[in-house]
RNA sequence: GGGCGCAUAGCUCAGGGGUAGAGCGCUACCUUGACAUGGUAGAGGUCCGUGGUUCGAAACCACGUGCGCCCA
């Protein structure tokens, strides 16, 4: 036998490892057998990231279900991996060299830094798969994946399901290129979408200042009270503006009043003249009118910069207001372009113009002063609030909390920009998404996630996708130079926000697709074009070349050039259901795993993740990617706070799992992962279920003690004592239970399930009743209760594993040389093995020691002193049962003898049991006051809940309304209690005799 | 402004139309042969407030109060 004598406690540090290495080497953690499949997809964590407690209960709860439907004889993939996280990765790898003092990304290339991070990727992406491992995950590693495929191939699967999504929706109208205003990051220098814009109250100021009406004009400004009483009159020759940000006044194209609001009636369609740059040079905008401005918020009325502004940019567009870019890439105020003076002229001429503004056109106006040009914004800002009040235009400073948007990886306050971005037609995508859930194709656990999930889906905006990064999937279309009417290369210059709009565009999966797609279009402007192999790096990089070879031939070469842009991280998770299972071919895998069975994830991600796998997995394959998503809480440290890096009050898993193991982690998060809260995690309490599982431990070492194995003789079925019947019930009945409430993703109460049966019932009671059986010389009852003990035992390991993977592995190994119990067979309720006669006697020996026990402590009668028992007024059976549990009652209740009278002897204490009394002659412990008080007190407790019974029997609408069975369980309670009424006035009667 | 959630023992939280629960903490006793990471017994509750529905509400509904989160 490989048994050996378990240790008195359970050596986790060792085991752990151990088991872990023996499932995967085992391949356990594989698909196996021809049950239904199973699947689940892990949200995959970040390539640089590292496991924290959001992970650690994420994948327990994974871990859960898998091991539980493994069990349960399906076919179950959990399909592992990780993410490229463009931003954050970049980020790492960017801030690494900094440390290293090496050379910085722009100055290494782009090609040189990707493969920096590549060999990143390799060295040290992988620390989190190994703490996943370390928290039990039994996730099929043989198919980890990796959002951007192995080393960026081409034929790497991932990277072919991007591209293909990508062309696809290119090709069906569904992806397209758009000038818009976007979340502009100016520490990444990319675009973000707008979920990774946090927005944040600050402290603020908001600022009047004065813009002038043109020539000198004045009007009547009049305000009136509610009841249409003038409380203010006055001869303006201004109008009054409040601003949050200042610098945007250089960019302003209007000011805006709402069309009802009569005080700025008399100056609607003049011209004012904004009080900032040099003043001979003071531009002049219209005062119109919108539905935007709140008359009662600031003055009434609002500068607007539709290059800089959400709300301005839709005022600008409605109103074909010019939207005048005043900052680069890096938030820095643009200084390039001619002098202010020309370019104030452009915007003038352009204005008396009039009509729809050419977006490109106004982008290239630098309507930044000379003297503002190069500064950082908030450097502007100052300058501006100092020069307008200088000239006396300041009316007041505002202290104001404000709404900050800031970039939830740089933490830099975002810039509205307007630029070229590649965006998803979201709202079209969205349509099979929301009809999945409303048709219950999907549905969301706990449910009222389902409105948060319609809200964001009616209301969603089109989806920016490109990143003006290295790291990711690289956007693939191609661009070629475009062509004049007079079928010569346009000449504009291309410029990062800008591009030319007479590029041509080749949206494909190779460069080989797109110049075939060059060809065709490039015929249409003439013969004389001639598509060149060769790739190039850039628009000028086309043009020279163009130019170079154009000299030698006269035929127009065209150069292609690759989009320098990235996908959205987003973008690749959002074909994680399909892409890991090998789509776009129709693998084996993909036809057996998709749809999967459940997403399990926290609600920050709705959006980001679910609500996207939704969209592409519906646009892809037709099918919603999973029926269930089962939505747990966050982790919160002991405070109620959301655990963040910043804050520094994270709880690190692996260190809780060094010191309590992993399985004392797991069964914590478990056991508070009650639907709709979130995890509260603290020290005391992950130590409390260590101290469960040492629990379990020691009873398996009691039980090995006493040489309970498996037999396979036994049947549960046929037990024939009392005592292993009943325990067969309870694990019945438990198992029932764990199995109902994993079924319902209600994890806290299968843990409490186990927890309960196998504390309370199991250690407590049933190992206890069991010992008198072990220690006594019936054979034959020894050779059951051995079996049956092993039997109950091997049920709790069973139902316990999926929460304690390790130390139930490590008793069931110990115990048999047998298949793993991770392996083994669920066992589910059988109907066969209730018992509800023995539970019931049980239970009346297990009452009737507590209630021995409870007197004794009350009547301070000594531990070592054994008492003797008479049970007074019982019946035939009671008597029986009094034989028939007698070793127990007086091993557990720590009785001398025990007998049965007519009358209770005097100077006993005496205890109402289930319509007996318990007599406990102790007259050298007696205090016959205090045993008077506690009758009395107990006979008040009885009376009490005999009257709150008499009260709603005597209630003629309650018997008449309730339902019969309700009406009758009351008349019982009361039978009950006013026997029990009876026996205690007995026994206070026969204290009296005393 | 819109949406979601929470309020139950000292603390952290389950539960849920008829009988108030757990863990931790607290008190007393116990090193009894699996376990002191343990055992036994106990104290501790106007289930936030006000109305309503109901025979019956701590639970369902409405409103209020306080707190938290998400979106704008």
């Amino acid at each position: 036998m490989s048994e050996k004598q378990l240790d008195k406690n359970f050596d986790f540090k060792a085991a752990e490892a151990r088991l872990y290495e023996a499932w995967e080497s085992a391949g356990a953690f594989k698909p196996a057998g021809e049950g239904e499949p199973y699947t689940i997809v892990i949200p995959p964590p970040n390539v640089t990231g590292s496991l924290h407690m959001g992970h650690a209960l994420n994948n327990t709860l994974q871990d859960i279900l898998c091991r539980f439907e493994r069990m349960r004889g399906k076919s179950v993939l959990w399909q592992p991996g990780t993410d490229h996280a463009g931003i954050a990765t970049q980020m790492v790898v960017e801030r690494q060299m900094m440390e290293h003092q090496e050379p910085r990304r722009t100055e290494i290339g782009r090609e040189a830094f990707v493969e920096k991070v590549w060999k990143w990727r390799h060295e040290s992406g992988g620390t989190i798969i190994n703490q996943l491992k370390r928290l039990g995950a039994s996730c099929d590693w043989s198919r980890e994946r990796f959002t951007m495929g192995e080393d960026g191939s081409a034929d790497d699967q991932m990277v072919k399901a991007v591209m293909k999504v990508f062309v696809d929706l290119y090709n069906e109208g569904l992806i397209y290129r758009d000038k818009r205003l976007v979340n502009w990051d100016p520490k990444f220098e990319t675009a973000i979408s707008d979920l990774e814009v946090e927005n944040r109250e600050v402290d603020g100021h908001m600022w009047h200042f004065k813009y002038p009406l043109a020539g000198g004009a004045t009007y009547e400004y009049v305000e009136k009270d509610e009841d249409g009483n003038v409380t203010l009159r006055e001869t303006r020759d201004y109008i009054s503006i409040a601003t949050t940000r200042p610098e945007t006044m250089l960019g302003d194209g209007a000011v805006a009043v709402h069309p009802s609001d009569e005080r700025y009636a008399p100056i609607v369609g003049k011209l004012c003249e904004i009080p900032v740059g040099p003043k001979e040079h003071r531009r002049l905008i219209p005062i119109i009118t919108d539905d935007y401005p709140d008359p009662d918020f600031g003055s009434g009325a609002v500068k607007i910069t539709g290059a800089h502004d959400f709300n301005d940019y839709q005022v600008a567009k409605r109103g074909d207001i010019p939207m005048y870019r005043l900052m680069d890439m890096k938030g820095a105020m643009r200084d390039d372009g001619a002098p202010y003076a020309e370019e104030a002229a452009k915007a003038k001429a352009l204005v008396e113009k009039g009509g729809t503004p050419d977006t490109s056109y106004v982008d290239g106006i630098n309507l930044v002063p000379d003297e503002y040009r190069g500064l950082d914004r908030f450097e502007a800002r100052k300058r501006v609030i100092a020069d307008i009040d200088a000239e006396g235009l300041m009316i007041e400073v505002e202290d104001k909390k404000i709404m900050q948007p800031f970039g939830d990886r740089s933490g830099v306050v975002i810039e509205p920009m307007i630029t070229d971005q590649w965006y998803v037609d979201a709202k079209t995508l969205a349509k099979p998404a929301i009809e999945a859930v409303e048709t219950g194709k999907t549905k969301f656990v706990p449910e009222n996630w389902t409105k948060t999930y319609y809200q964001w889906m009616n209301n969603i905006e089109p989806w920016c996708v490109s990143r003006q990064l290295w790291w990711g999937h690289r956007i693939p279309a191609w661009y070629g130079l475009g062509v004049d009417e007079d079928g010569q290369y346009d000449d504009g210059k291309p410029n990062r926000f800008l591009t030319n709009r007479r590029l041509e565009t080749f949206c494909a999966e190779s460069f080989k697709d797109a110049k075939r797609q060059a060809k065709d279009r490039y015929a249409k402007f003439g013969a004389g074009f001639v598509i060149a192999d060769k790739e190039v790096g850039s628009a000028q990089a086309a043009l020279d070349n163009a130019v170079l070879d154009g000299e030698d031939d006269g035929k127009n070469h065209v150069f292609l050039w690759r989009d320098p842009d990235v996908l959205d991280t987003w973008f690749s998770s959002g074909l994680w259901p399909f892409s890991t299972l090998g789509w776009p071919d129709e693998t084996p895998e993909l036809k057996k795993h998709y749809p999967t069975s459940v997403l399990v994830t926290a609600f920050d991600i709705i959006f980001f993740w679910v609500a996207r796998m939704m969209m592409l997995g519906l646009y892809t394959q037709k099918k919603a990617p999973f029926p269930e998503v089962y939505i747990h809480g966050l982790v919160v440290d002991e405070n109620g706070q959301k655990m963040s890096k910043s804050k520094g009050n994270g709880v690190d898993p692996l260190e809780l799992i060094d010191q309590f193991g992993a399985d004392a982690l797991r069964f914590t998060l478990a056991a508070q992962a009650a639907q709709g809260r979130n995890v509260r995690i603290s020290e005391p309490r992950v130590e409390g279920y260590r101290n469960f599982s040492t629990k379990l431990w020691n009873a398996a070492r009691f039980a090995e003690m006493n040489e309970c194995k498996p037999d396979p003789t036994f049947d549960p079925k046929k037990a024939t004592l009392t005592l292993n019947k009943w325990i067969v019930h309870e694990a019945n009945q438990c198992a029932a239970e764990v199995t109902r409430e994993i079924e319902a993703y209600r994890f806290n109460d299968a843990a409490s399930a186990n927890y309960k049966f196998i504390w309370n019932v199991f250690c407590d009671w049933y190992l206890e009743l069991a010992k008198p059986v072990f220690m006594g010389d019936d054979e034959a009852a020894k050779k059951e209760t051995r079996a049956a003990a092993a039997w109950a035992l091997d049920r709790i390991l069973q139902l316990l594993h999926p929460f304690m993977p390790f130390v139930t592995e490590e008793i069931w190994g110990s115990f048999a040389e047998r298949e793993a119990l991770m392996v083994s067979q669920w066992p589910s309720f059988d109907v066969a093995l209730k018992n509800e006669d023995a539970a019931t006697e049980m239970n009346w020996v297990i009452d009737l020691i507590s209630g021995v026990r409870s007197v004794r402590q009350e009547m301070n009668v000594p531990v070592a002193a054994k008492i003797p028992l008479i049970l007074v007024g019982g019946t035939k059976e009671d008597a029986e049962k009094l034989k028939r549990h007698d070793d127990v009652l007086k091993r557990l209740a720590r009785l001398s003898e025990i007998s049965t009278a007519d009358a209770a002897p005097k100077g006993a204490v005496q205890v109402v049991h289930a319509g007996a009394v318990a007599a406990l002659p102790v007259a050298d412990f007696i205090d016959i006051a205090a045993e008077k008080a506690r009758l009395v007190k107990e006979k008040d407790k009885t009376e009490k809940e005999v009257a709150g019974i008499d009260k709603k029997l005597a209630n003629k609408n309650f018997v008449d309304k309730a339902p019969k069975e309700v009406v009758e369980a009351q008349h019982t309670r009361r039978a009950n209690f006013v026997e029990q009424l009876e026996k205690l006035d007995a026994a206070l009667a026969r204290l009296a005799d005393l």
